[in-house]
DNA sequence: GCAATGACGCTCT
DNA sequence: CAGAGCGCCATTG
């Protein structure tokens, strides 16, 4: 059972995670993902919420994307019922639905932990 | 074991 | 910020 027992380990993790996540603040895929330990693959911490069991109580409309905006997986009805509860928690959504996350993000960027750039295809890499 | 998919991120334009 | 292209890894068929 090491599939099942290792899901159910990363999966744990990705609920502490987003459990840690202080009222009114909303985190990335990708600083979840760090934090969770999966530093660097936010596809597999959507993965996991996609899995996550309602049994729970994650707040998973915490976790945003980096655009700053709620993920509809299937039913873009919740997507507006989560955005109420944000709200509720003092988060402000724009007229595009999008959260501003230079201030409701829950931390400050890991741009310090940030491992590697992507390969310059254009070599254009020391203009920023 | 391989192939396809996925609640995304990052960088450049 | 938005759009386009590429990449990483895990889960499922």
């Amino acid at each position: 059972m090491k599939t099942a027992s290792n899901r159910s380990d990363s999966y744990a993790r990705i609920y502490a995670v987003v459990g840690e996540i202080p009222r009114a603040k909303v985190a990335t895929y990708g600083q979840v993902a760090e934090l969770a330990g999966l530093a660097g693959h936010a596809r597999q911490v959507g993965y996991a919420l996609a899995a996550t069991p309602d049994d729970l109580d994650i707040a998973w409309q915490r976790v945003v994307n980096a655009k700053g905006e709620i993920s509809a997986r299937v039913d873009p009805l919740m997507e507006g019922l989560q955005r109420s509860l944000l709200e509720a928690e003092g988060v402000v959504f724009d007229a595009n639905g999008r959260i501003d996350l230079a201030r409701y993000r829950g931390q400050p960027r890991l741009q310090s932990l940030r491992p590697k750039r992507r390969a310059p295809s254009k070599g254009k890499e020391g203009k920023r």
